[in-house]
DNA sequence: CCCGCCTATATTGTCAACAATTTTATTGTT
DNA sequence: AACAATAAAATTGTTGACAATATAGGCGGG
């Protein structure tokens, strides 16, 4: 249930600012409104949608001030991941990462493959990151709140990532720091690729 | 409501790893069980409750590795809060921040200030540096989760904060880098800041 | 005495109806 | 025609009752 009305959000369903209609919804989805508002509250904890009260709750909209705000914690907690995983992870971990990218590239040279890479492609390698960093907390926050904004966004903005060669390169270079067991290194670099996927996001913005 | 029980939660009203009885709260607070598991949903976001489906929500026990999960994603925030604090704080800002510590002296020479220092002196200073980051997400994600979630795990251990008095000194020079807009100094000291605090309860855990 | 099974109890999940509030539509006035 | 006041409709907030599930206690067999 929860989950339903979470992927139709971040799908775009339904359009970001648009108000959430419980008795609506209810009937869409078969079920009460009792049981539907504490979805509508869990999607309020993830930041889905806010929520006045006597008003009801709308689906978030994010501009792009909001958008750069969450690219910086990303590039924070991101960093934090992977120097977390530069010091912990094993050559089996190391091997599937490579893995992941090796078949990143395959999709990259067929010509849809390379619009899969800008879609998901580029979040499966930040979630598998995430995950080798064995900090429960920091997967959960990153998996289950912001990387849903981040969609919501994209879709709300229907920009795909720009510069999809660069960012491989780039994640070559971060699974190498990795291996190698240089945090400080793997952490630098993880900002940086994030801090130039912000900088763009400013850029287009300045162009408006 | 929400706030009621929240608060009761972190102060330990409500020990940690207790059952969330539905039908006793909802008599204890006078009101009916449907806005209760909205309530009890809303905690949930903020991580201060677990829900199993068919069997209830309980009071979060935290145990040291997740306390050190916490503190390492803080020194990851807040060195980001540092930076943009650095970046963009004014006169006035920084003149806000040299009262409060010298609020938190008078209080470390007065002999229970000492205590109210170690208690919540340490919070507000760092409450307001994030603040100053004008990242309003962030500002939540600390202010709304995190933080509360360590008062919970300080008031369950009753553990009060050691080395106030370096602590103290370690404030200062993050306002010194602070009001040199040093964003690299500010995050580098906040970062070390909040490491030897997560070091000090590596310690203790270690020792027992 | 201990273990598994069954019943009884308590608790969670769900629903439909009612109250309170907000939003929309209508009416009347200037 | 524009605005204000009022009435109607829709929506949110809350409640108590019922169904489904899990927990606790007792019973009998080993």
């Amino acid at each position: 249930m929860f989950d339903q009305i979470r992927t139709a959000i971040v799908k775009g369903e339904f359009p970001p600012g648009s108000k959430v209609n419980e008795p609506q919804l209810s009937k869409q989805y078969g079920i009460s409104r009792g049981p539907l508002r504490e979805a509508i509250r869990r999607l309020e904890g993830c930041k889905l949608v806010e929520i006045t009260p006597n008003v009801g709750a709308k689906v978030i909209s994010l501009n792009s001030e909001q958008a750069i705000e969450i690219y910086e914690i990303r590039e924070s907690l991101e960093g934090l991941a992977c120097r977390l995983a530069a010091q912990k992870s094993t050559e089996e971990d190391c091997r599937n990462l490579r893995d992941l990218l090796a078949n990143h590239e395959q999709q990259i040279q067929s010509e849809n493959g390379r619009l899969y890479y800008q879609k998901e492609g580029d979040l499966d390698f930040h979630y598998l990151i995430v995950q080798l960093s064995g900090n429960t907390r920091l997967f959960n926050l990153l998996c289950d709140e912001l990387y849903h904004l981040l969609r919501l966004y994209r879709v709300q903005t229907s920009s795909s990532p720009s510069r999809p060669v660069q960012a491989f390169k780039e994640h070559h270079q971060i699974v190498d720091a990795i291996e190698n067991g240089d945090g400080e290194l793997a952490e630098l670099l993880m900002r940086r690729h994030i801090t130039s996927a912000k900088e763009t996001l400013r850029h287009q913005m300045k162009s408006e």
